[in-house]
DNA sequence: TTTTAATGTAATGGG
DNA sequence: CCCATTACATTAAT
């Protein structure tokens, strides 16, 4: 549950433990015995959201607070349409099938920089533990932590650079 | 010798039959003897090239055709100093003891792609014979299927996932 | 422009 | 060999 973009219904397949035994999955016999494909998860969640409901019958598309935006009508019934508004920038993104960027609040920032200061690496555990305090996917902590580890890494190597350049440049004028 | 990062002027440890008397190497002492241990094969030439020179005195870096370069001090006399140059890329690797990545060329992929169509798994003699074929080791060869297998793997995940994902849905809709 | 979230994949280590 | 992870090079969003 990323802030900045809603998940859909593709989350249903993995609440395993809070479906009753009328549930939909099992009334369509897709109930799940954690075997076989089933129990995999989608790489591309923000995609499924668009297919879920299946490709727009229309769409139109116009601009507003200098911004574009396209309405997608989703599903069409005599009384009622489903229609969904996205922005085109998010369009973009779907269709090059790349997430959405997200944007992490200060008070997140903040608790993952603490963490990190103890722990560059942290397992699973304290990942999904992160994630459910800071109301972000685990997989956002695990990239988060990548990222940070690297921009550690470039520090150290741009820190370590002057200091040996220092030397010589000393070294050079005594 | 993997094309995507260059050897600067390291690989000279290696060019013992070339080497006269009066070589940088014999200057510095570090004449090669071939005895003992250094007949053994080192599972990590990329570190031992820098190793045997020992830390270099000082450094400067700079730009050069779009790709940050560094020259090395390696030793400081009166008259003269013996420099080298390598590339920034292979620096990062060098102090972590990392493989640097190998960035293979699109020629070599296509032809890997090729064989890995017709065959996911190619025996020691095949792959030595890529590796002669396309200039690089056999265990990048090993490496780069080992990976291609798992892509393959992950994508068989996915499209399976969405057939059972799609089905769900369509039902839904009816 | 700079920073950094996201991606693809080469490399590593354990089983 | 596999599998999960990590590092690293790049791309692109802000």
């Amino acid at each position: 549950s990323s802030p900045g973009w809603d998940e859909g219904t593709s989350g249903s397949m993995e609440n395993k433990a809070t479906h009753s035994s009328f549930s939909i999955e099992s009334i369509l016999g897709l109930e799940q015995k954690d075997e076989g494909i089933l129990a995999a998860k989608s790489q591309r969640p923000w995609i499924d959201t668009c297919n879920n409901l299946g490709k727009p019958v229309a769409s139109i598309s116009y601009l507003q607070h200098g911004q574009m935006y396209e309405e997608r009508v989703l599903k069409c019934e005599k009384y009622f349409s489903i229609t969904e508004k996205v922005s085109y920038k998010r369009e973009l993104s779907w269709y090059r099938g790349r997430r959405p960027r997200t944007a992490f609040t200060r008070s997140q920032i903040e608790v993952l920089e603490s963490v990190f200061r103890v722990n560059s690496y942290p397992g699973i555990d304290v990942r999904e533990e992160l994630a459910h305090k800071l109301d972000l996917d685990e997989d956002r902590i695990q990239i988060w932590f990548q990222n940070r580890r690297a921009k550690l890494k470039r520090s150290h190597r741009e820190s370590q650079f002057l200091m040996v350049k220092n030397t010589f440049t000393s070294n050079l004028l005594e």
